[in-house]
Parts: structure tokens; C-alpha cells; sequence
DNA sequence: CAAATGTTTTTTTACGATAAAAGACATTAA
DNA sequence: TTAATGTCTTTTATCGTAAAAAAACATTTG
């Protein structure tokens, strides 16, 4: 077993829905264009369907004959990159209760516990060690550094730096730069999103990272850029196993981000920083509440709050 | 040939050394400690060293019976990490005239150049490329992102800002905190470099870098402080290779050095932002002008520029 | 009995091999 | 004669394995 086809089974998963729209397939150098795979891949994946009877396959006529059943699919599970088995399995972990600071990470541990050789988890921890959450010994173990108080505000501090800078970078940008048009679009996605907001809140992440990356491009700075994957990785997997108060937590910060996004239309550099600011703060308060040490605090100062402090 | 044993041969080297000024050595723990091997290295070091009669062992009994010689020494190739040896030969092709952007980068041609096995230069690869000058295309091969003019801008933009703002979280530190003994000390080796400059002016980059480190350390961010691994590999392979007007380089940085530490010990925000910006400038220029565009640019603008600019 | 040495086990580091996937070259059809 | 298909080659992704090095455990010594 030493290379499973995932690419292959997403991309023919990904194919399948295709089949829906169309009565003939395009061209295998289109084919795989839109699939974004080889046409070594796509041939693997025209020959299945023909084989299945999905398809009549003859040279450049690739005719739809039936539209896939459920059972066509290949299960999800089985159309992961391993990478991703290897970090969400890591991420569990890392998030989980017990997971502390100072603890050792053994690799040849993760690797038989996830089912998989040590050369991929070493190199999922190489990639995932310039999140600052782990650490090399040479020639010995890694090290957890942990999802702690400290990280929390470290990267909140950067986060800061880099974005007010993008933000300003942002409004000096000519009228006819396509990212005004972007900035529309998602101007319109917040406010749909905002409308129906009891239901649709668990959307924003998505919609909060395409809207931060937006104004990071306009930095034009591959660090900058770069930097936020590491927010998107935190927030990615925190959110998605944490999701106490996450509607109310959600409802604020659309509504942070349409003020945002109108003082960045009002290219008005005052206007933009504080804007940028009100909306990092409270980004910031949400990530160090969702630490260890935070959410005791939370509980902790609950009651005595109440009444007591706006904040 | 599963694994070089460079750990040992290093190790056994830098113990050669320690036996030059003592009669005894010292516990097992404690040679692994300084070396920093663990004791399974130290003990295949004192096992050789006694069968090379350099040392009588008998457990706790370690004398020294003679002074270490040339060839005692394991040849300096061997002892260095398969890492260190890709990366060198690596960065060897980036710097090298030819690099472009955009070029195509062949995991096993790499490999096979080199000598190694494909694992280990594909760890490289993902190592290296936290630095923005590779980037990989899932499934297939990585991209040459090259030391461009751009790279430089953006790379000296990051450091102004985390070099200010870790100046000025340096002057806000207790009396107290370690870091102004050590400020002294570098304070020190500059002046007794600027002494003699003419003849000690390669030793610079070195001290370059424990200050700056030092500085940034200030900053008690993670993301910060890894961020000077990029400015410090850029710096390491450029200046090896690239020795044209190295000393009048070197000379004005110790004097910006000079005045930069003597404006933090002031404690005087505003002296130490203007020596930061100061150094900080001229540091920019000198990288921008070792890119290949700047490189041509120097050239270029040498005739014009003979008694008409100052810069 | 604490710290060193002796011994054994585990983990890290690195290679070669193999299937998946990409890419290059040759051939054919509109 | 361009763009597709058919065929063949190269490269990447991943594993099993083995030596180097670390770490754990057992035993001895001051």
C-alpha cells in the first residue's frame, strides 16, 4: 500500500457532479483543467465511468447516459488527502483537553496510532512547526508548545500589526483595482448572511476568511499573506470543536465587518484604522477566551460580571 | 548506507578539544551535556578515544594520556548534518546566476545531484519554504520564487516593522532584565571590532546577528523571533558568496551598531526609533542591491554617479 | 542512596522501492 | 495544422526497513 489514489477518487467524485449539468463531457485536457488533475487522472476516470455504464466513451465523444446514483460515489473518508487525515487527527489531539505545554510528541506514537508511515507525519509536523505550536530538539523529539495564553496574544499581536497595515495599504489602491469589486461581492454576502443570520451563522468562517485575505492581498507582502494561514488553521479547527456562543460570537462580527468594509469605502485612513481596530479587538478577546486559561477565566468571572461590567 | 554518523564525528571532534586542557574528563552525563549528545554518543566517542590511546578508560576513570593531533581529527565534510549539506548545496543554485523565477524544482533531480535520497531533500524542500522563495503545487513540483528585487522590499518591510517594535518593547525593560548585561557585552565586541576593522571585518555577520537576535528577543513574540531565522539565512549564503565591497559594509554597520546601542541605553523612545530607521535603511539597500535587478542597477548607475550623488 | 556506569529498548534519520499521478512525446482526427 | 487522443517516461507520495542516536531501565560504585 504505498500511495492511495485519493486525488483519483475526488476528482471522479467531483466529476460525477458534472455529470448532472451536462449531455457531454468536454475534452480531457478540459476535463482536467476544471478538476484540476492530470489527464492521466482524468483518463483513469473516464475509463470507470464507461465501465459503469455512467458514460458511452469513444475517442473525443464522451456521452452522458445516465445521471449517477448515490451508490457511484466513492465514500468521503476515502477521498482525503493523507495530509489532512494526519493534521486533523493532530489537531484533535492538540485541542483536546490534556494536551499541555512541555509535552513530548512522538512521531513513530502518531504514526502507528493514525495507520500511517513516520515519513508522512514528519513531514506534517516540519509543515505544520512554522505555526509556532511545535518545536524541533535536533536529533531528538518535538515539543508541544500548546494552544496557550501566550500564543494567543503573540499571534493576536501580529495579526494586528500585519492587518492595520493591509487595511491602509488597502485604501491607497486605485478605483480600478478589481478588489473594490470583490469587497462589493462580499459586501453583499454579509449582508445576505445577516439577514438570515439565526440560520446561517455557521457560514461566516468561511466568509470571515475570504474577507481577511482579501485586505491581506492588498499588502502585497508574501509574509503577510503567508501569516494568515495560521490564524485560519486556529480558527478552523478551533471553531469547528468549540462552538459555545458561537451564533452571538458570529452576529457581532458581521456586523463589524459591514462597518468595516464601509470605512474602507470611504477610503478614509481614520475611519479604516479604528474600524480595523474595534473588530481585531474583539477578535482577539474571542481567541484568548477560547484558551485553556481563558475559558477558566470565562467561568470563572461569569457570575461575578454580571451587572457589573459592560465588557 | 542508512544514516551517516556526523553526530558522532562532530561530537568526537569538539571532545578532541576538551582533552587539550584537561587531564581527566568528566562523567558521562556531563560530557553528553556539554556536547549536547545524548550518552550512547558520548560513550562510542570515549570508546574510540581509548583504542586511539588518547585516553585511558576504566569507568569512571577517564585520564587523558596525550594531547589530540591532526589526524586524529575526523575530516570537517564528515561531520556535517545531510540538512546542512543540502541546504549549502541548495542555496548554492539559488544565488547562482540563471536561478529565474518560475523555474521548476526536481525533487529527484535534486536528489541524485546531491547524492542524498529523495526524503530527505523533500524535508528540506518543505522546510525552506516557510522562507517565500519556493512554493509547492500540490501533487506536482515545487516553484522557484527566486531572490527577487521583490522578495528583498518585501523581506526588509517585515523586519522594520518587528525590529521597531521590538526596539521599543527593549527600552521599556526593568533595569534588572538580563538583556542590558548582554547589551554591554555586545557593546564591547563592537568597539574592539571597530579597532580593527581592516583585519577583523569578516567577523561581523556574526555579531550582526546575535545583536539584532538579542533586539527582536525583546519582543516576546514566537512569530517574531522565528522571523529572524529568514533575514539570517538570506544574510548567511549571500554574503558568503558575495564578498564585493564586504568591508566598507561592514564598517558603517558598526557604527549604526554603535549609535543604535547607545540610543537604547538612553531609554530615549525617539533616539532609538531614528538609529533603528537609520541602520534599518542602509540594511535595506545593501540587500536590495545584492538582487540580480540591483546588482545590474549598481553597475549601471556607477559611471553617472561619480561626483554627482553622495549616495 | 544519589549519581555514575552498564545494558536494553525505543525513536529518529535516511534510504530504496513501488504505486499514483503528472508530464512528455507520438499519433490521429476534425 | 491545430487540438485532441494514445502511449510511454518521469516525478511525486508513501511505505518498510535498517543504522544512528536517544532514552529508559538495571546495576554498580563512591
Amino acid at each position: 500500500m504505498s500511495k492511495s489514489n485519493n486525488v483519483y477518487k475526488d476528482a471522479y467524485n467531483r466529476c460525477l457532479r458534472l455529470l448532472e449539468e451536462t449531455s457531454n463531457l468536454p475534452s480531457e485536457p478540459e476535463l482536467g483543467a476544471t478538476l484540476g488533475v492530470s489527464r492521466t487522472t482524468v483518463r483513469g476516470i473516464l475509463a470507470r465511468m464507461a465501465e459503469n455504464g455512467l458514460i458511452a466513451w469513444d475517442k473525443r465523444d464522451k456521452t452522458v447516459l445516465r445521471t449517477p446514483k448515490e451508490e457511484d460515489f466513492f465514500p468521503e473518508e476515502e477521498t482525503d488527502s493523507l495530509s489532512q487525515i494526519i493534521e486533523r487527527s493532530f489537531m484533535r489531539r492538540l485541542l483536546a483537553e490534556g494536551a499541555e505545554a512541555g509535552m513530548q510528541i512522538n512521531e513513530l506514537e502518531l504514526a502507528r496510532e493514525i495507520g500511517v508511515g513516520t515519513t508522512s507525519v514528519r513531514e506534517f509536523l516540519i509543515r505544520f512547526s512554522r505555526f509556532g505550536l511545535i518545536e524541533k530538539r535536533r536529533n531528538s523529539h518535538w515539543v508541544l508548545k500548546g494552544f496557550t495564553h501566550a500564543f494567543a496574544l503573540e499571534l493576536a499581536d501580529i495579526r494586528e500589526m500585519f492587518e492595520l497595515r493591509s487595511a491602509a495599504a488597502f485604501v491607497a489602491l486605485p478605483d480600478d483595482s478589481p478588489v473594490w469589486a470583490d469587497l462589493d461581492r462580499l459586501e453583499g454576502e454579509h449582508h445576505a448572511l445577516a439577514r438570515d443570520i439565526a440560520n446561517r451563522y455557521p457560514e461566516f468562517s468561511e466568509l470571515d476568511e475570504r474577507f481577511h485575505r482579501l485586505i491581506h492581498s492588498a499588502s502585497r507582502n508574501r509574509f503577510i499573506v503567508d501569516f494568515y494561514d495560521v490564524i485560519a488553521m486556529i480558527f478552523h479547527y478551533h471553531y469547528q470543536w468549540n462552538k459555545a456562543g458561537q451564533r452571538s460570537r458570529n452576529e457581532t462580527a458581521v456586523a463589524e465587518h459591514l462597518a468595516y468594509i464601509a470605512a474602507l469605502k470611504s477610503r478614509d485612513a481614520a475611519k479604516v484604522e479604528a474600524a480595523c481596530r474595534k473588530h481585531l479587538t474583539s477578535a482577539r478577546q474571542t481567541l484568548l477566551d477560547s484558551t485553556p486559561e481563558g475559558r477558566q477565566n470565562v467561568l470563572a468571572k461569569r457570575p461575578a460580571a454580571t451587572g457589573q461590567y459592560i465588557v
